[in-house]
DNA sequence: TAGATTGTTAATCGATTAACAATC
DNA sequence: TAGATTGTTAATCGATTAACAATC
């Protein structure tokens, strides 16, 4: 077992997904797995898996396996999902609302606690039972209600000057939908980057990939 | 020079990041760059740099560096972005319209050609001017139209069903927003996953650890 | 106890960084 | 030519895999 703080990216980033994974064991009623099983079932080692896990102290049991339900509960407190951190979207366009929508925040560690848009037009509209706010409003609504992370669902080149702003109104870190690097910008704060265009070039690189050489598949 | 089969995921996955580096580079009319300026403006390391794009063969010139325009135009050959692959969208919810409306898919190497929803009421709606198709019409379309690859912008629990469905009926990858994991039923086919909520909950983490440990950042 | 499976160390593999000769 | 910067090899670092003793 190492110190938490020390834990690596590539660790972190399979948390979700083994998460997610138990989470469907509990749902089938299985309430015990070994590393091995769990490998076939997701595509990965047995080996990575303990790896993986040990890091957070040992929750399995010799010659027995995990604890389904314990683990699932344990990566869930590792990540936070017990938190319910204050977050406002910036943005009210259909990705604003999608991601308002469908997000199911209140799982995941995060509360939201408003959405905000400059088009006049959108103010008072409802998004999730919440209406939306017209963007000069934010510097009262950040004073009274204190949110820690923004979700930027923003175009790029407005995606700056606001998150200037933010910062200085006291947030925290972003879950960013904008095509821009805003890590490089804020270096202290945590900047989660969806980037649906990149995703979408790789997704064509690997088609082409494909359809080039069919037989070099994995 | 390496083989382009042989060039590594870890490279493929930094590569349009480049190309949206450079084409605002090329929008700010600058012409050449070096890698130590690239890698000071992405954040990345200049050797790094030097080894990904010699990856496919020498753009660069000693005593001078990189054509911007030359680069950008030669990574996205790369990425394949002059494609046209056939894309279909499954599921016309506000995520479907999100993608279908916002995607910029010419520039990316697709073509969007249909729209499906299994609802009877979307049928007939239009997204980006195209009708949503009722799902019940999907192997016609297809034979028609020989789609390519599938977006998915379904729930998890309808995704085995139809991606089934889609891969007899030819579909060759998919882009899946779903959360489920897809390319362990289908190890032949490229598979490229937007799990929004595995990247919030990497962001929770990511907020808890810098909230609980403010100094340790970097 | 015997069998199973973990926790953990050591070996391997791959990716990144450093260094520098080649060359524009 | 001299200075700059690449292409490329070697060194380092980190992540994954293999192996096995510990132990339930």
């Amino acid at each position: 077992m190492i110190k938490r703080e020390d834990i690596s990216i590539s660790v972190i980033k399979r948390l979700p997904r083994y998460y997610r994974f138990l989470g469907e064991l509990i749902k089938k009623d299985i309430d015990r797995i070994s590393s091995r099983e769990l490998s076939s079932k997701m595509g990965l080692t047995a080996s990575l898996i303990r790896q993986d896990l040990n890091c957070f102290g040992g929750f399995g049991q010799q010659g027995y396996g995990y604890n389904v339900k314990l683990l699932h509960e344990e990566i869930g407190q590792i990540l936070g999902l017990d938190s319910s951190f204050r977050a406002i979207i910036i943005g009210a366009g259909n990705l604003g609302r999608v991601i308002a929508t469908h997000m199911d925040f209140e799982k995941r560690g995060f509360q939201l606690i408003g959405i905000f848009d400059k088009k006049e037009s959108m103010a008072g509209q409802l998004v999730r039972g919440m209406p939306v706010r017209h963007i000069d409003g934010l510097d009262e609504f950040c004073r009274e209600n204190l949110p820690q992370v923004a979700i930027l669902c923003i175009p790029a080149e407005a995606a700056f000057e606001i998150t200037d702003a933010l910062v200085r109104l006291g947030i925290q870190g972003f879950w960013n939908f904008t095509h821009s690097d805003l890590a490089l910008r804020y270096p202290g704060l945590p900047v989660e980057n969806v980037h649906l265009g990149d995703s979408l070039m790789t997704f064509c690189y690997r088609m082409k990939e494909k359809l080039e050489h069919p037989v070099s598949d994995r």
